[in-house]
DNA sequence: TACGGTTTGTTCAAATTTGAACCAGCCGCT
DNA sequence: AGCGGCTGGTTCAAATTTGAACAAACCGTA
């Protein structure tokens, strides 16, 4: 099992690296970073508690927790959802967006320095279609690209 | 960055399915498998507590934290460290490698049907070549095979 | 041998994460 | 309309993780 230990080592080693970056260069955290990521790129900005919390994979409280957080830092709003009385929905304020657009380069930089740039193109496209598959196997749908959220096989 | 988060994804929700897995399983959680898996292949089973850290890639305190709980439930012991009076070493108990025995087959078996079995075999060694190489980027050694635990670059 | 700078492992407080319990609102069926 | 089952989100207690602070021990040098 030398791929998986590899694998792992280098996914901790990874996520190190990320957090450090991250909270030095804009005091967010890595999930709190995937949140705001997400909205960004929801139709609206926005997007309900619940189908967040299946993209970034936490758990419903621990999106609680984190949204609540972003919210304290206003770079994300709680909004009542339109068709459904109980919803929630997430958005993304224009301090939002900011705080995104100024610490997504840097975060990329790191992703690609550490990870992206040791495979080849022709190994690029085979990790995300097998990444793909690896994800949807467990039960959750990526998109292929920007397309709008469909419900997957919920 | 489809990459990118489609990797993110997989890698979550694999996260999650082990965790699982594991706990259900046998009790582990997955932090302590990985403590209980490398001292299997050390070298008399044991290890200081700085390196396993290194290794498992944990901060020192969240070691000194579950080496405490696998030593409560007697799978690991703490046995002072014969050429260092500070140091410590983690030795896997006789009962430690009889659990790690009964619960590998069923996490390999996990790590396998949602990781491995989606590469073909060539792409299985690309991905190990490249995640060795990421890893090593970012200042670890991956050990090559299943050789002894060397000092790598420490 | 004594000294300064490192390294080792633990302790501590603070932050985060999870699952269970919970209430409110939705939906299909009668 | 009313009932029963389910879903959505929050609250709560418990477990885990991290970095900083700390005491002990190592090492090279005088």
């Amino acid at each position: 099992m030398d791929a998986w230990l590899a694998y792992l080592t280098a996914s901790h080693l990874l996520e190190r690296r990320i957090e450090e970056q991250l909270k030095a260069d804009s005091g967010l955290t890595h999930p709190q970073y995937e949140i705001l990521a997400r909205l960004s790129s929801a139709p609206d900005q926005r997007m309900r508690m619940t189908e967040l919390a299946r993209l970034v994979v936490v758990s419903k409280s621990g999106l609680t927790y984190q949204v609540g957080q972003l919210e304290k830092i206003g770079l994300v709003e709680r909004v009542a959802c339109p068709s459904d009385e109980r919803g929630v929905m997430a958005v993304l304020t224009s301090e939002g967006v900011r705080c995104l657009e100024k610490t997504a380069p840097g975060h990329l930089a790191v992703v690609r320095a550490f990870l992206i740039d040791h495979f080849s193109p022709e190994e690029l496209t085979s990790m995300t279609r097998i990444m793909r598959k690896v994800a949807s196997a467990m039960g959750a749908a990526v998109p292929p690209s920007g397309t709008s959220v469909g419900p997957g096989q919920g």
